[in-house]
RNA sequence: GGCGGCGUAGCCAAGUGGUAAGGCACGGGCCUGCAAAGCCCUGAUCCCCGGUUCGAAUCCGGGCGCCGCCUCCA
């Protein structure tokens, strides 16, 4: 047994894992902003930090995970200006603010669920954590790090000397050629939005109450304040996209370390890297592939996509094809089947034998959470001609709960997937009649004229497929 | 201008000093009248150049190419 590595990307090394209290895992992961659904993209960073607690729980820890809903806060354009994403969308679709969240929460939540993703043990909404949100306000105004301006109340990066630890900033060379939109009043580039002041003439769908005046807290401000209220000051592992490390988590550094005194806040930073789109970049207009529904939609098993996950290694660029979602959702349809026929055997496996097994599959996840080691362990497993079947089913199924795969319940997905390919058989009087004309050729084995029909049908795009209960046909890319 | 990542078989993708995991596709085989499904078998010396080393895909230097972030984008 090697012992839990895990990149740490603060000191930018790979360090040994221990819980700050032994037994227990405190994990934090920046969840959505809902004014739209997911997409793809965001799905990974979610199957990421569930991997990662699978993981952790499967080494016998109690992991509490928290996932924050940010439904306030997102403005559309660039520096602090703008109008926030979720009023925009509330309007254009003669909403409220609190119904767009909703919605979109509850979008989130079901995608989640439809990809095996535990639910994290605490859930919490921005806009129900505004007291402890000014709260932290209160205390970093006590500190002198905060400064009043005409649109805000600001956090004087200045003040914090660690401020580009995180991402390993070059504030000064950053400075040069960056698109920072500029902020009249703002006494350094980084400075960043703490608590914003309502527009004067302009009424918010969603503004409070505070000390300095009716407006809304700053995007970084919630997870902070949310994060110490449910995992205290300081907490074992903190995750999100690879690009919220410069601004969003150095910021939530910042106010963290700053309105609790404590250094360093997060023990381990774990950020996953972007889905490739390559060309194909995606956007709605175009039409592209971006959200689980249009996977779903293209016939993809929602878990085809956890298994598409699952063979890139987290911290690289997993490239996003259409070929290669294909070749996962083949390579899931097959284990699927190996699986529910391994279910079958009713005989006793030998703990000694799976041994080698489940250590290589554990260690391959130890190190630094690779995954796809631990997928080829799964394949060794699963098409081995020398472990014995129930060896197997053991270790396959034990395996799954890490996995997040369903094999579980492979013999009822199976059958499930067999009972809709069935349903999907299409009927008309006119190929009907080919068919059975057909079938008259092939009980005369007169090949020629079955193979005859057969080519003529599918120059129209029509699949014959000849099974035990007699020839079924389908339109080809149905 | 700054920060970061990548370039391994047709595609996806592991592998950070000792003679290249795994998946998909292709090809071959079994099965099937044929086909589909399923099962089995089969493939690469690692972008280029130079260096270090007994030995490098793995380390160093220089190129070329690609991607992300620096905008409240995962």
């Amino acid at each position: 047994m090697s012992p839990i590595e895990f990149y740490d990307t603060r000191t930018r090394s790979r360090r040994v894992f221990e819980p700050l209290e032994p037994g227990r895992v405190g994990m934090y992961s920046c969840g959505p902003t809902v004014y739209a659904p997911p997409h793809i993209g965001n799905l990974r960073s979610r199957l990421f930090s569930d991997l990662l607690k699978r993981f952790l729980l499967a080494e016998g820890l109690a992991v509490t995970h928290v996932i924050n809903i940010t439904d306030v806060g997102h403005l559309v354009s660039d520096a602090d200006e703008g109008e926030d994403k979720i009023e925009a969308a509330a309007r254009r679709e003669g909403k409220t603010a609190e119904e767009i969240a909703e919605h979109f929460t509850q979008v989130w939540r079901d995608d989640g669920a439809a990809v095996h993703c535990l639910p994290p043990e605490h859930n919490p909404k921005a806009t129900e954590h505004i007291p402890e949100q000014i709260e932290l306000a209160q205390r970093l105004e006590a500190g002198g790090y905060l400064y009043r301006i005409a649109d805000g109340l600001y956090f004087d990066t200045s003040r914090f000397p660690r401020y580009a630890e995180l991402a390993h900033l070059d504030l000064e060379g950053q400075a040069e050629g960056a698109r920072i939109g500029v902020v009249e009043g703002k006494r350094n580039p980084a400075d960043f939005a703490v608590w914003k002041f309502a527009e004067p003439g302009v009424r918010r769908l969603q503004e409070w109450d505070s000390p300095w005046g009716r407006g809304f807290p700053g995007w970084h401000l919630e997870c902070s304040a949310m994060s110490v209220r449910y995992l205290g000051e300081r907490f074992d592992i903190h995750t999100g996209g690879i690009d919220l490390a410069p601004v969003h988590h150095t910021n939530e550094v910042a106010q963290s370390e700053c309105g609790y005194g404590v250094h360093p806040w997060v023990n381990f930073w774990m950020h996953n890297e972007f889905l490739d789109m390559g060309s194909e970049k995606m956007s709605k207009s175009k039409g592209n592939v971006k959200t689980l529904s249009d996977l779903v939609a293209r016939g993809i098993d929602p878990l085809a996509f956890r298994f598409f996950f699952l063979q890139a290694h987290y911290r690289q660029q997993q490239s996003f094809t259409d070929e290669a979602i294909q070749s996962a959702a083949t390579g899931f349809r097959r284990l699927q089947g190996i699986v529910a026929e391994l279910a079958g055997c009713d005989d006793a496996g030998d703990p000694d034998r799976q041994a080698p097994f489940r250590e290589r599959f554990r260690d391959a996840l130890a190190d630094d959470l690779n995954a796809p080691r631990a997928m080829a362990v799964v394949w060794d497993v699963a098409r081995s001609d020398t472990l014995p079947a129930a060896d197997r089913r053991d270790l396959l199924l034990g395996f799954e709960p890490v996995l997040g795969l369903g094999l579980d319940e492979a013999k009822a997905r199976v059958a499930a997937a067999t009972a809709r390919a069935e349903e999907a058989w299409e009927q008309d009087p006119r190929i009907d009649g080919l068919l059975a004309e057909r079938q008259a050729a092939r009980a005369a084995k007169d090949w020629a004229t079955a193979d005859r029909i057969r080519d003529e049908l599918a120059a129209d795009g029509i699949e014959i497929v000849d099974s035990p209960s007699g020839p079924r046909w389908r339109r080809k890319g149905a």
